[in-house]
DNA sequence: TAATTAAGTCAACATGGTTGACCTTAAATC
DNA sequence: GATTTAAGGTCAACCATGTTGACTTAATTA
């Protein structure tokens, strides 16, 4: 348990920092997938679609299962976002020789354009962002947001080791 | 426009880099957003609640229009959860006397409780990250999410200024 | 052969978004 | 004082994306 507050009126700065932390999380969300949210718009498809477009696209061959694991849904919920992507030929799925129940996913060459139309607009966002910060800074963000992920889950996020010098 | 391969098989470094930064804010957002939510199933309350609430309390007689302008939702939207809110008596609401047209809106008691208790779960993963990551760390963090945000919102979030030591 | 696993399906439902049309009250402006 | 504008609210319909529960099929493993 954390005292947060340190005088009955007043905030202390330790509680204002952390809700500065919350506020961040929230603008900066919104504002990260408010662009993808446009393009998407123009496809019928929303920002489901998108996570799994994104999943599929970073790990080529991955199961259903595996994308449950990664995304937190159920498997009901992603059949029909998933559904659509195979019908609309962004993704193609075809079994796994060595387990045939198993499905492996991949983008079609459509799927992979939309990919990057997506995720373009997320890097862009990022090289402007660590521009402006400077490389410091950047260290500092993979730090704290991985600490904010639940430790299971930090191997997930492939680490960059190599320095840009 | 951003050269985002270096190679045409190979992802750069610095696509990984960017990608990387992507992926944190996925999982990040997604565990950040987790307790809150469990807490909130126990009133019937969902996650469009939390941000009302949230938002409410830190900003104490806040009017419909400015908290619109905060959730980017629409106003049918908001007024569904701020009226479960009003009625279960954890907002209340009363007229501005400069401009009667305006209402005010404010956590009772026992909506300050519950903003307590939501927010108590995300600040406290904030805390451990903080430690972890270490006040340099935080300073980086901050930067770079500030400058994901849409410059016309970063004002939003009230920056501290003041250091410990 | 039996049990388990991966995947899929059907149905019903909840939450929280959207658009569009329309109303009331109060304030500001002509 | 009359008109326009602003803040807020309301009703209806719809859509996206999540949930639970029950059940099936095919393939692998014990």
């Amino acid at each position: 348990m954390v005292d947060l507050k340190s005088s009955p009126d007043t905030a202390s700065l330790r509680e204002e920092e952390l809700r500065q932390g919350i506020e961040l999380m929230f603008y900066a969300y919104r504002d990260f997938t408010g662009e993808p949210d446009a393009i998407l718009e123009q496809y019928a498809l929303g920002r489901a679609h998108h996570r799994v477009i994104y999943f599929v696209g970073r790990n080529p061959g991955i199961s259903v299962t595996e994308l449950l694991d990664i995304l937190r849904i159920t498997k009901q919920s992603l059949s029909r976002v998933l559904g659509k992507l195979i019908e609309d030929e962004f993704i193609n799925q075809r079994a796994n020789p060595a387990d045939r129940r198993r499905k492996q996913l991949s983008l079609s060459d459509k799927g992979k354009a939309l990919e990057h139309a997506l995720t373009s607009t997320q890097m862009e966002r990022f090289v402007r962002a660590y521009r402006e910060a400077g490389d410091e800074a950047v260290e500092g963000f993979r730090r704290v947001l991985t600490s904010i992920i639940n430790p299971e889950d930090r191997a997930r996020v492939r680490p960059v080791t190599i320095r840009r010098t």
